[in-house]
RNA sequence: GGAUCGGUAGUUCAGUUGGUUAGAAUGCCGCCCUGUCACGGCGGAGGUCGCGGGUUCGAGUCCCGUCCGGUCCGCCA
């Protein structure tokens, strides 16, 4: 036996207790003939006390940092408590003691503070994972897990294992490809998500379907990104939009509860994505503070006194031409910032004039607390004409106004980032508060400038709205360019597809699926696909369509993500033991490698490296 | 594909306007210490300043290129 209870579970009721421990050796604090070590594994720290004649013993075979140890020895209460730790009122007083295994002096200290850097850390994940910062984020993560089995176990789903080694279908994001040794010259591909699988187990008559799966994209990565993900990806027949919402809501709430301990009691709040873009600029806005969008093109064109006469420069009644010109004028009130100063302004205009965001300048207006505007475009403005514009972006007294003019799209997404970044800077994102929200209505198409032609916003297998079914049966979606695609009907339908938000992150979407064969091909060839294409890519499923396939429709989260999230991260690489960085390699591993010649032999696969 | 920040001791970092022998903390090694738990005290070892080139009397510092890492944009149905 190598132990008879771990380190984390001893206790003043031991006391007297012989017991044996195994562990790694945290710290050696020695003093001239005794000696302590802090013991660890997975449960927790416990000192060992190694008494004169032990400590000749340590002499002759000394001891290191993560050395191995296996001590027996008696549970003795401390004459020093330590109540920073939860085995902290006794101590083993040890008796007999081996070193299971001698460790090399790690490259950094396995501490919840470590002093490794993260590259370092990933080189010796296996080391990092000891720490105990990590151990939770894993813990958690199980938890997670097991909370959205039960839920899902409770409600009839059914977990069914679909294949990794599937069709490639250049639709969306890039395959990972994976050569056949046995079909030379053909690949298989790693699916992006088990989508089409689960479709076909709804036809099957399998009407609850889940599992929490492995996808694939390849694609470049971010904090929040891996080629090698992890979805809760789930499938229901005969259910309407409605349906899938609340049976989610109850999943998402039932982890909360189980994972944090937190009563989600009230209803997720629901926004169409019309509504997310005008208030917020954002399809996944983080609704935790307000800062919502006011659009000031209208307000802005009643001041009509237009000419830049000398007395009109002064008094503060003249054209301003950047926002004339601009196609869109944004602002959002931001609380409480009306004295920050000249160089805190500066500081806010030149990050969106950052290359990501790429504004030409920041306009702001002071609502000061003692009545008073002030705004760096006093030249064109009159102080009441400054407090009309205050109070149709709902700022108070105290608040700063901050208004970005220029192209449509980019300024709504540069007045979004900017809101996000002000509401960091202000602490307006806790992390401890956790805000949810049906995001709906997405559009069901989007232009593609590059291949000029419509795309679809979610996937190919999702329904459009019931009302919109008609306006894609009868249009022809045939475009030419950029203002053809505005004027289209297709750029209105809207589909029955739902992202769930938390705190600002996306954390899961879906759709109710199309299930009649007609309505699956028009949508193939709405983007652009021919019969043939039609049926050599997605023939299997069109077939399905045509024996009986219910209605349904499903979500998949985002497995690492949520787990991040609730762990107060926005990074998921601690939430994953062993994931990939920057650039989609294994540092650990390093990994991808060459592979030698003779694999390539076999694969019948030459390599062509010239670029 | 692009932007941006970083790369100096095992590790985390500092390093002024380009100027003598590149520092701190921690870790590591040795000695001392019977109640520590961030133990303490004394001493010691430890550096291709990512790599290549250039400017200069002189480069960790300036310039060009390159590699590696972080973050972001594009991309991610």
């Amino acid at each position: 036996m190598f132990r008879s209870h771990t380190c984390g579970e001893l206790r003043l009721v031991h006391e007297g207790t012989t017991v044996t421990l195994a562990g790694w050796v945290q710290t050696i604090r020695k003093f001239g003939s005794i000696t302590f070590v802090d013991l660890r594994d997975r449960y927790g720290i416990t000192q060992l006390y190694f008494n004169e004649e032990l400590n000749a013993q340590l002499d002759a075979e000394p001891l290191g940092r993560e050395f191995v140890l296996q001590v027996t020895g008696t549970v003795t209460e401390r004459s020093n408590k330590n109540k920073h730790i939860e085995t902290g009122e006794i101590e083993i007083t040890v008796t007999w003691f081996t070193i299971l295994n001698a460790s090399a002096v790690p490259p950094f200290t396995i501490q919840d503070d470590t002093d490794g850097g993260d590259d370092l850390r990933m080189k010796y994940r296996y080391l990092d994972l000891r720490r105990n910062a990590i151990k939770k984020n894993l813990e958690l993560r199980y938890a997670v897990n097991r909370a959205a089995r039960n839920y899902l176990h409770e409600h009839q789903f059914i977990d069914i294992e679909t294949p990794f080694l599937i069709k490639s279908t250049p639709e969306g994001a890039r395959d990972f490809v994976v050569p056949s040794r046995m079909n030379a010259g053909q690949f298989y591909a790693l699916p992006q998500s088990p989508q089409t699988f689960k479709q076909l187990l709804m036809v099957s008559g399998y009407d609850r379907y889940y599992q929490i799966v492995k996808c694939f994209r390849d694609e470049d990565l971010r904090a929040d990104r891996q080629p090698e993900f992890t979805q809760i990806d789930c499938e229901m027949a005969f259910v309407e939009q409605e349906d899938v919402l609340q049976m989610f809501e109850g999943l998402i709430k039932s982890v909360f509860k189980e994972v944090k301990g937190i009563d989600y009691v009230e209803k997720i709040e629901r926004i169409t994505w019309e509504e997310a873009m005008w208030q917020y600029g954002n399809d996944k806005p983080d609704i935790r503070f307000a800062m919502k969008l006011a659009n000031l093109k209208w307000p802005l064109s009643v001041f009509t006194n237009k000419q830049n006469t000398k007395e009109n420069l002064i008094n503060g009644y003249a054209s301003f031409p950047v926002f004339e010109r601009a196609e869109t004028v944004l602002a959002i009130a931001v609380p409480g910032i009306a004295n920050y100063t000249r160089k805190q302004m500066d500081a806010l205009a030149d990050w969106v004039k950052r290359p990501q965001i790429g504004m030409q300048g920041l306009v702001y207006i002071r609502c000061n607390e003692d009545g008073t505007f002030k705004s760096s475009v006093d030249r064109f403005f009159s102080e009441e004409q400054l407090k009309e514009i205050a109070v149709y972006a709902n700022a108070k007294s105290g608040d700063a106004v901050l208004i970005l003019a220029g192209a449509e799209e980019k300024t709504r997404k540069a007045i979004s980032d900017l809101r996000m970044e002000l509401a960091n800077q202000l602490g307006l994102r806790k992390r401890d508060e956790f805000k949810l929200l049906w995001v709906l209505d997405f559009p069901l198409f989007e232009y593609d400038e590059e291949g000029n032609r419509w795309v679809a916003r979610h996937h190919p297998f999702t329904s459009p709205k019931p009302a919109h079914i008609q306006t894609m049966i009868s249009n022809n979606p045939t475009i030419e360019n950029r203002e053809e695609y505005l004027q289209h009907p297709y750029a209105n339908i809207k589909a029955n597809a739902y992202d769930m938000v938390l705190n600002g992150n996306e954390i899961g979407g879906g759709s109710i699926r199309i299930y009649q064969r007609e309505l699956q091909e028009k949508m193939f060839a709405a983007l652009g696909m021919t019969e043939e294409e039609a049926q050599t890519k997605f023939g299997f499923l069109l077939g399905a369509f045509e024996y009986g396939a219910p209605p349904h429709g499903g979500i998949a989260f985002g497995f690492d993500r949520l787990c991040a999230l609730l762990g107060g991260s926005e990074s998921i690489r601690d939430f994953i033991a062993f994931p990939k960085n920057n650039s989609g390699r294994d540092v650990m591993l390093d990994a991808p490698s060459a592979i030698d010649e003779k694999q390539l032999d076999e694969l019948n696969i030459q390599l062509n490296l010239e670029h």
